[in-house]
DNA sequence: AATGAATGAGGATTCATTCAT
DNA sequence: GATGAATGAATCCTCATTCAT
């Protein structure tokens, strides 16, 4: 057998190994060498397989979205009730996984992928609205009229963590930003601010 | 006759088009060469009077965070009482000097910068001290213990709702944005969420 | 199971693709790829079965050479004396087979090719002493000593008008072609000009 | 040592490098370091003044055309008569200037680049039209109505004997080209062939 | 027979930076 | 003060070619 079957294989290490890569310049700075470098192969494998330094960036970013949009899901599959459920989405977002160095500095370089790249923005819209409607549904049974207002302000401060913890190069205490947003949410659905 | 005083008003020239490139480019990848064209110079010239392109980013940093503080310090100039004191420095950072899409764009780039610079990361840190200081010092007098984390998540839906306007390409509803954040207040100063 | 005898199939469908992909890119910078494609095939069997681009290149110079010669020697079968010989030798030339657009493009390419292969240089002389072994062969008892220099002539106009048909984008007037040898060749065999 | 109105030196010397490069190497297969360095100066130079690879292939281009346009400009200055005149045009042709290797090696190149570049093309067009409306023009009143089949046939002539000269590596015996285009002219006039 | 996998080598192009004037 | 001139160092990308299966 010729060797077959190694492009799937191939691809997932490129896209580990850029996100890596963007984590340790700290920008999209990166060159395709040093990915594939880093994904043990030579840089003309990683054109064959992706065409293209922009379409790597693509992949790596779908990933990175993915992985946060399987999170989600797996969360609010063992939530009941709409309580349990807006914790699971913002638990969610605060994951170890998700808020590993590399994958917040990766973020980071997305929101200004989105500045040129439409796919790219197109990617970044996606998932904001999906964060949106998570919070909307569950949010609107409970408050009613407030619902808009509290999603908006969930939503922005998740990103406002997220941006403001690429900054602290502490080892994230992901717990901190966690249970902020948390707060906000009790004092959005009429709890006293803690 | 060689030209005396040139320097600072060539600097403030640069500043000016680099803030506008990377506005217009949508990341750092700027050339020294058209921010020097733009200032309608040439690059040479450039690097004469700052020595480099980081340096040249970094005068444009401190330039944006100058504004910045300067539009706080105003505000607070004319704000009587605590409450009055907060909104002024929530409605400050969503003036339309500041919420201009070239400054947005400037702005998510610098946070970029600071992964890889250390003195436009100390720069960070310092808009963020002074944000955050600005808040706890009238926060406290109305909440007390509950002032740190208020002005945390403040602060943090504060610089999320810059990171989403970087997204909307939409002429920016600033006003969005701010009532937004003086909402969050309202609450966290024990209103009801409206 | 093997399949047997593929080999000439191969081969004739190779040096088929890379006539069409040299009309098609207008040069030789046709990649192996690409020609390996529009035959069929993957690049890897391309190089089994020549080697190397430079033979791909020569095989197809070998062919385009052999269709001449075969249409040269079935004109004369069927002419009958000195003049007719040489208006057969003229009019094979211009062939719609040897006019086609991808042909011509080869034939400019195999001028240029033979700059750098010697045997590509090779291939080429041989059909220029074969046409003007031809034309000689029935000038000499027409006209004697004035056949070397007809000849030279002929030849020369053939393949000028050759180079010219390769500019014009038109759709091949072989006619017009083949009618100002034809010409030439009146005059040169004594008749008046017109 | 950066003088000013350099520009103008360097832009010559790389038409001429390119074209050397082009005859040594035989085809436009030239990088354009190589050609740099021909002309004693960087890569990044050359890009500098000229754009890009295509615009040094057509600036040498240019040159070469105007090179033959002033040289049967200055030959037809001093021919009196149609006779005289026609003769003129068909030795400039051959002038040992233009009958350089380097020379001809380039001519057989652009028609190849013309089979891409619009611009290439449009060149040899236009050099295909002058040689075309200068023949013309003195062979009309020598020969009426055959003249435009006459100038046909000298233009093809002319342009497939430099077509054979590119593949006769043999010291370029223009006296040769000349002499057959010459006697193709007199025939064309009338007279015997010899 | 046939091909997917893989790479080394090379080339066009860009750019920050330096320097002489 | 100001700039044209100049380049070295990258970087993306392409491609002929090889090899294991």
């Amino acid at each position: 057998m010729p060797k077959l079957g190694m492009e799937p294989i191939r691809r997932a290490a490129l896209v580990k190994a850029t996100i890596d890569e963007i984590g340790a310049v700290g920008n999209l700075d990166v060159t395709v060498s040093n990915i594939a470098k880093r994904a043990g192969m030579s840089s003309a494998l990683a054109h064959h397989y992706f065409g293209g330094k922009d379409q790597i960036f693509l992949a790596a970013m779908r990933h990175t979205l993915a992985i946060y949009a399987a999170e989600v899901r797996a969360a609010l599959k063992g939530a009941k009730g709409h309580n349990a459920r807006l914790e699971a989405v913002i638990r969610a977002g605060f994951t170890s996984t998700n808020f590993q160095p590399e994958v917040i500095a990766a973020w980071l370089n997305f929101y200004v992928l989105a500045q040129t790249s439409a796919e790219a923005h197109h990617l970044l819209r996606i998932y904001q609205e999906r964060l949106r409607s998570n919070l909307l549904h569950d949010l609107r049974p409970l408050i009613g009229a407030n619902a808009e207002g509290a999603a908006a302000r969930l939503a922005g401060l998740i990103d406002g963590l997220y941006l403001r913890q690429g900054l602290a190069r502490t080892q994230a205490k992901h717990s901190d930003a966690t249970s902020q947003v948390l707060t906000l949410l009790h004092i959005e659905l009429g709890g006293r601010p803690q």
